[in-house]
RNA sequence: GGGCGCUUAGCUCAGCUGGCUAGAGCACCUCCCUUACAAGGAGGGGGUCGGGGGUUCGAGUCCCUCAGCGCCCACCA
């Protein structure tokens, strides 16, 4: 404890942010100590934000979470490492940088080393208006961009003082994941978990690129069923009902349950589609819905996922008429006559699906092929999660890792890692259950896009010019990050691309998730410090929203399975929402959001931080700025509370000053059990708890035991002021005040620091925490029932008063305490400081079953 | 259709393993410039704890059931 004490006259908040956190960076206050070993040592595996935009407050509540579990362990002792990550790879930065600048990549072009985006992007969101690059130049503007918004991103964080080692920050596209990435691939390749496959799998016509299972989400969207007559030789049509006429020349089959005895007389016969004439076959399969439209569907290469079932299961031929940018193919299917392919050619091929509809069924009516009127439904329909356009199926050659989408084995493998992770709150964890026991694929990696991480492979080239998919060329591992469109394999050069003989290299780079899936790995220095990552990992935690454990948690879990057989980390705890005030989930397109800077500069970050703190582990919350105003008022009265404690007297009191006096010794033991609570509630990652418990506490401490006290402490003669009893006084003040202030710090970690400051040396996040034994050692047979009895006993003495009209201050007259004989005992103890606070000139008291107060006050003088 | 969560004061929410007249903050009303704090402080009104049933000496708290809300997943001809 320093003898010098500076507290200032008036304390505010204003401008804490800003000097403590330069204190903080200059100190190194919350720098890794990677000498420290693994079971000294808390990791923290931090959700890298979306770099393609602005944080918003769901980010400023969620990540607070975390700060307080991460001060709460670093003030236990443990080395913290808890980095910061900018996930920068992937699809949103391309969408931002293409917005932003008005261009999209074409990687036909040559690198242009004096390109320049446009001064100003076109009007509009037409595609077509964007400007063209090649595809270094296109990296080149996310690198760029990314880089800006992640100064900005820094800023914030820091200013809300989330206690990061800003020395350990990484971003998901550079060299460090890059490598680890494609490290990880080669190897879930070498193990057989990666595999290629050509197949139907969703996509999206936007981006023109393969999605996962994971980024899908479904969309009410406006359509229509439409009866479609299919023409059968010497008998009656079959009517089937559809929502996608368009597909009609994709058909190549109808559908209907096998034991539905209104189509069993047409299984295995031919019918004929309408406007093409094409024979397909009437089949039968128990995914066919007798009571859905007429009971019978047509089969399409692809409309839907039951398209692609049934394809598969009844072996059926591919008739694909959809191509991968959304339009109809040119070319009209093989097996079309020539007179379906004129119609096909003529009125069809090239259209938008909208387009071709709108004609198909025209065409349909003309040709007297459409019973009834069209019946408008809303419907939902699938779309990639950042799409804006329907997904479509098309068949395509992808890669894929394993995750135990068609393998029990794994999946249980996988659910067993889940039950080693202790969950906070823990019914999350029946989320990432049901997520696996709904998987219905392996997990495609590959997509078709530019800013990512390379698929880190080359086929072979064979004799006759073709590519030979079966033929995977690897990288020496030492030699990652590769780029196999701008590098040659080992043992090739850059001449025999693409030469009979030679190679080429995989153009597509992995799904962002395929990288995000290893933050473990990549801020751990797995790929090339050993030390760090023996020091670091399995890691501590994952804080996550509960939006992606189906994505992030659950493919974390994946690759680290396969890599090191054990679960990443040993807890989650994850985040609910930010709602706003009428409970709807915040969303840019609603403009409902709230910039968190804004709210930062008017609240303060202390008053923020309260807000979130306040939000239950995994719970949705409102946002409140009510709450805010609650937390800034918490934070100013910390200050003026540890202002008026370490001001009384002229000096400190002695080091060796005993806590006497009953009130005291109450005060203190009530305190260490609530040490105790808030301890434990921070143990289980209930960070809300241990603010609850402790704010209660406080403002109990402040307004009833500070009032009673007062008058003790500050040596007046009229409260049996010995010096004895003074010292006692400030001396479990002291002693309280830096409990609180340390059981405050991980949620108000500016106005703790700041009061810290006046009387204490180093930083308060770096003080240990309280430990309920050594308060209890103080003080700890303090008996509360004294400090119980003499708080309600002040509360019944100020309710008169302030009744009456008249102020605190007022001179009581008398003050007559009924209650049972125990309570009156303890109340005797108290008498001196509950006679002095109420202002009284005399406390009795008498026996009785209820307790009750009568106060008489003093008449009141004139002038 | 399956899973999970929620339903406590006008609003936002605490009430952990069942235990004294159900709490906090905001909002509302009243009073008080008191030497820590007027961008304060002290008090007050306001709730059949979603409905019904059960276990128990005792249920907001446990069990069953119904209803409503939300989220996740499946289906989506």
């Amino acid at each position: 404890m320093s003898p010098e004490r500076s507290v200032p006259d008036k304390p505010s908040l204003e401008g804490l942010e800003a000097r403590w956190g330069e204190e903080w960076e200059r100190e190194g206050t919350y720098r890794f100590d990677r000498t420290k070993t693994r079971d000294q040592i808390y990791s923290v595996d931090t959700p890298p934000p979306t770099v393609s935009g602005s944080l918003h407050v769901g980010h400023v509540f969620s990540f607070t979470h975390t700060d307080t579990i991460v001060r709460y362990q670093r003030m236990r002792g443990r080395e913290c490492f808890y980095p910061m990550g900018w996930d920068d790879n992937g699809v949103p930065t391309e969408r931002r940088v293409e917005n932003f600048y008005g261009v999209r990549c074409d990687p036909s072009l040559p690198y242009d080393p004096d390109f320049r985006p446009p001064a100003e992007p076109p009007k509009g969101n037409r595609r077509d208006d964007l400007v063209r690059c090649s595809r270094r130049n296109f990296i080149d503007l996310c690198f760029g961009l990314t880089a800006e918004d992640e100064q900005a991103f820094e800023e914030l964080w820091r200013h809300l003082g989330l206690s990061v080692d800003w020395s350990l920050t990484y971003t998901t596209i550079n060299d460090q994941s890059r490598r680890a990435s494609q490290r990880a691939f080669l190897h879930n390749l070498a193990r057989g978990e990666a595999y290629q496959s050509e197949a139907p799998t969703l996509w999206d016509v936007r981006f023109e690129m393969a999605v996962s299972q994971a980024e899908l989400e479904d969309r009410e969207q406006p359509g229509a069923y439409h009866q479609v007559a299919f023409g059968r030789d010497g008998g009656d049509p079959l009517v089937i009902d559809t929502t996608r006429p368009e597909l009609i020349p994709a058909c190549v089959a109808l559908v209907a349950h096998p034991d539905d005895e209104r189509y069993q007389p047409f299984f295995e016969t031919q019918v004929r589609t309408p406007l093409f004439g094409v024979p397909v076959p009437v089949k039968a399969h128990r995914l066919a819905d007798p009571e859905k439209g007429t009971g019978i569907a047509m089969i399409c290469t692809f409309g839907d996922t039951t398209d692609v079932t049934w394809w598969r299961e009844l072996d059926l031929p591919v008739r694909a008429v959809v191509g991968r940018n959304g339009r109809l193919l040119p070319d009209a299917p093989h097996e079309f006559t020539d007179e379906a392919t004129d119609l096909y050619e003529s009125e069809l091929a090239g259209k938008t699906l909208f387009s071709a509809k709108e004609r198909i069924v025209e065409l349909l009516g003309e040709a007297g092929a459409l019973r009834g009127e069209p019946r408008k439904i809303t419907h939902p329909v699938k779309f990639y999660e950042k799409g804006d356009k329907p997904l479509e199926i098309v068949t395509s050659r992808q890669w894929y890792i394993r995750n135990g989408g068609r393998e029990d084995d794994l999946r249980q493998a996988l659910i067993a890692r889940g039950k080693e992770l202790d969950w906070h709150p823990g019914y999350m964890r029946a989320r990432y259950e049901d997520w696996i026991e709904g998987l219905n694929g392996d997990w495609l990696i590959s997509r078709q896009r530019y800013f990512g991480v390379p698929i880190p492979v080359w086929y072979g080239v064979g004799p006759d010019g073709e590519v030979d998919h079966d033929t995977v060329l690897v990288p020496d591992e030492d030699a990652l990050p590769v780029d196999p469109t701008s590098e040659a394999p080992p043992g090739f050069d850059e001449g025999q691309r693409g030469q009979p003989g030679g190679f080429v290299g995989e153009a597509d780079i992995m799904d962002t998730w395929a990288t995000s899936s290893l933050t473990p790995q990549i801020v751990g220095g797995w790929v090339d410090d050993d030390d760090l990552f023996q020091r670091v990992f399995p890691m501590d935690l994952r804080p996550q929203g509960h939006d992606i454990i189906r994505t992030w948690l659950f493919s974390t879990v994946v690759r680290s399975h396969f890599e090191h057989d054990t679960a990443p980390w040993r807890h989650a705890a994850v985040s609910g929402w930010i709602l706003d005030p009428d409970r709807k989930k915040m969303s840019k397109s609603k403009g409902n959001v709230v910039t968190p800077m804004a709210i930062l500069d008017q609240y303060g970050s202390d008053a923020v931080r309260y807000w979130s703190a306040n939000g239950r582990p995994g719970t949705d919350t409102a946002l409140d700025e009510g709450q805010m105003k609650v937390g800034r008022r918490l934070a100013i009265k910390v200050l003026n509370v540890s202002k008026f404690v370490l001001k009384l007297g002229d000096t400190p009191p002695p080091p060796d000053a005993r806590i006497t006096h009953p009130v005291d010794r109450a005060m203190i033991a009530r305190l260490a059990t609530l040490v105790d609570q808030a301890t434990s509630a921070f143990e289980g990652y209930d960070y809300a708890r241990a603010l609850e418990r402790t704010e209660s506490f406080f403002w109990w401490f402040c307004d009833d035991h500070v009032e009673l006290v007062k008058g003790r402490a500050y040596g007046n003669e009229d409260a049996a002021g010995d010096a004895a009893g003074s010292d006692s006084a400030r001396a479990a003040l002291e002693e309280a005040l830096g409990v609180l202030l340390r059981l405050l710090a991980p949620i108000l970690p500016y106005a703790t620091e700041e009061a810290w400051s006046w009387w204490r040396e180093g930083s308060i996040h770096r003080a240990p925490w309280p430990d309920p034994t050594e308060v209890v050692m103080d003080a700890g047979d303090g008996d509360p029932l004294v400090t119980e009895v003499a708080s309600a006993v002040l509360s019944e003495v100020r309710k008169a008063k302030t009744e009456a009209g008249v102020s605190l201050r007022a001179d009581v007259e008398s003050v007559v305490v009924r209650d049972t004989p125990e309570r009156l005992a303890a109340l005797a103890r108290a008498a001196d400081d509950v006679q002095d606070a109420a202002k009284a000139a005399s406390v009795s008291t008498e026996d009785d079953d209820t307790f009750s107060v009568s106060v008489v006050l003093a008449p009141v003088a004139e002038g």
